[in-house]
DNA sequence: GGCAGAAATGACAGCGCTGTCAAATTGCAG
DNA sequence: CTGCAATTTGACAGCGCTGTCATTTCTGCC
């Protein structure tokens, strides 16, 4: 049948707890018999059963991924984070399991309860926006499980990894000041999203660096979606003067914005730039290509989920690292039309 | 501590083999002890420890999804899809677990493999385009491990759900025909995708019944992305008399049509209409939006898991369920040009 | 060389459940 | 009522591993 621990531990003439020690990477074990052990185990091909080492030990080796349901960012964001994560489990020998949360409805911590519960889960990655759920954070404290986030609001307690997203806003800004804008409007992302907030500052420190005053009527709300977008630019086309660039808080709004240019009879870059941020498939499949800031969102995954490692195997604390941006800039960004004042 | 099924047991007077026997929903319970035994659980807020059921019984109640992470069809096909299967899998409580798959790499079937031997695996959903590799069904079927598909290219001895692709593609073709096209060309998707075939059959057949000429100058192969369509449709914007209407395989190839046709200076749907198929977000992003067929993605993962639970549960055999498509007739669609021959 | 203390290993029970098979209970014909 | 089969329930071992604690082996040092 199966080979088993016992098995292993009958061929390199040790007892099985000796195996098991080998298995989990414990310290006190002599060097010499550990790499006999490893090699019975690769020459048998052992492997572990995860239920017997769930049900004897305190760990389970699964990793549950949180995300919002409701509020649901780009799925193809969602996607490239679950396949860095599901990455950095498969090189640690951990599971991964994905849970949809609808934080909406009144009893989602419930699920998060029952997860933990039924699951032993180890520990949990969240993804934006519930790395900013209190409710959630809290009981995930409670329970004692540890989490990683990505691009978490707060920087504080927290482990994972982040982007200097304001830092970003700032030099995409800053690029449409260097090609001549002077009239730069903003698309806000839902309110209380820690992607709206470093965005929307970042879009005025760079007028503050270029001396350009900040105006509330080139600042509209959106809610990320390409919907929204077009109705924030129909309402800044309505502006008695109209900005020469717009910079959305993300691609999809970017996109619709694109739409309500078009249909005002703007050409894009003409009369108008546009710009984005996230770079997702989408920007290169707008007419112009968006120009738009690059967020390695599968590389983010795979770091979060190295550090919430380095915490479940008892190695350390854990970071919060910070990964780099890069701006696309693509055709969807031109200098100002010329009659501009 | 936890409540173990003992506990429930105990505090229901009967032996724990009882309530397990409830847990599982075997037939020899008598009604009125099913009753108590369930009321008790429920009171307790009993939970099954699956890490225990694993080791003891032969079911993990783990459902692996598995999907190509090579030719990967667009992200949020997939992410919905996983949304239904995990719905499905909830409802029957059952744990799911993702597995991309790297087809081009030589012991691919390894992983697969390594899944089941590791999780005890009860059944897999299986995504196109993995649904016609025959050495990873093949090796399904020698571990024993049912499976359901979604959208299979073969219609025998395969569970799961599909959509009738031919017809849908005949219907589409058949509204162009209908607006006045008699040039209709065909962008194909990826070669061996059943997705490829049945919407190139569907185009014939309609092309067939409305008494057009099937012209393969008018036929260019794509890859389902961005890119090729746009190769694609330059290529037969080459053509010495241009079509007037393109169909393609996918909307991400359609997007790349219109992209093509806005670099050449043609206004779609004044000069050229454009359609797709699968009804992506990306549909509804672009302008003008994309006339495409609609494609029940979640609602399919939903199904096939469905019938897989019918096998796993014993209760039969599962079927191949067909689910309807829908025309989305948009903007990217009108009346071929009044100069057209 | 002998001894304390550290390092390495092992014995054993038990995690929470289910499979097997035996026992108790029920239903029903005679 | 009895007897026999069908139904319902239970006793018990064991799935494959790890925690606890005891035991053995190895150090360095007087």
């Amino acid at each position: 049948m199966r080979v088993r621990l016992e098995d292993v531990a009958r061929a390199t003439g040790v007892s099985p707890k000796t195996v098991s020690r080998v298995l989990n990477e414990e310290p006190s074990v002599k060097e010499s018999t550990r790499k006999r052990v490893l090699a019975a185990m690769e020459q048998m091909n052992y492997r572990p059963s995860p239920a017997a080492r769930g049900l004897a030990g305190s760990r389970s080796f699964l990793v549950a991924m949180l995300y919002d349901n409701n509020d649901n960012p780009a799925s193809t964001y969602l996607a490239e984070i679950q396949d860095g994560v599901l990455e950095a489990c498969n090189a640690n020998r951990y599971s991964m399991m994905v849970c949809p949360l609808r934080t909406r409805v009144q009893d989602f911590i419930r699920r998060v309860d029952a997860l933990i519960a039924d699951h032993h889960i180890d520990g949990v990655i969240v993804t934006p926006p519930l790395t900013d759920n209190v409710a959630l954070l809290r009981r995930l404290n409670e329970h004692g499980v540890p989490h990683a986030s990505i691009s978490p609001l707060r920087r504080d307690e927290t482990i994972g990894v982040r982007m200097d997203e304001q830092q970003a806003a700032k030099a995409m800004v800053g690029e449409l000041v260097r090609l001549g804008h002077r009239r730069i409007a903003h698309i806000l992302g839902i309110a209380d999203h820690g992607a709206s907030r470093w965005r929307l500052a970042g879009y005025k420190d760079a007028l503050a660096e270029a001396g350009l005053p900040f105006d509330p009527d080139y600042v509209v709300q959106g809610q990320f979606t390409f919907g929204s977008g077009v109705l924030a630019a129909r309402e800044l086309f309505s502006r008695p003067i109209l900005p020469t660039a717009i910079f959305a808080a993300n691609d999809d709004m970017a996109a619709g914005v694109m739409w309500a240019a078009n249909e005002r009879g703007l050409k894009v870059p003409r009369d108008l730039s546009v710009c984005g941020f996230d770079d997702t498939p989408l920007a290169t499949q707008l007419w112009p290509p968006l120009t738009t800031v690059r967020q390695p969102s599968r590389e983010m995954g795979k770091l979060a989920t190295e550090q919430l490692m380095e915490v479940l195997r008892g190695r350390g604390e854990g970071l919060l690292l910070q990964v780099p941006f890069t701006l696309q800039m693509r055709e969807s960004t031109g200098a100002p039309p010329s009659d501009a004042t």
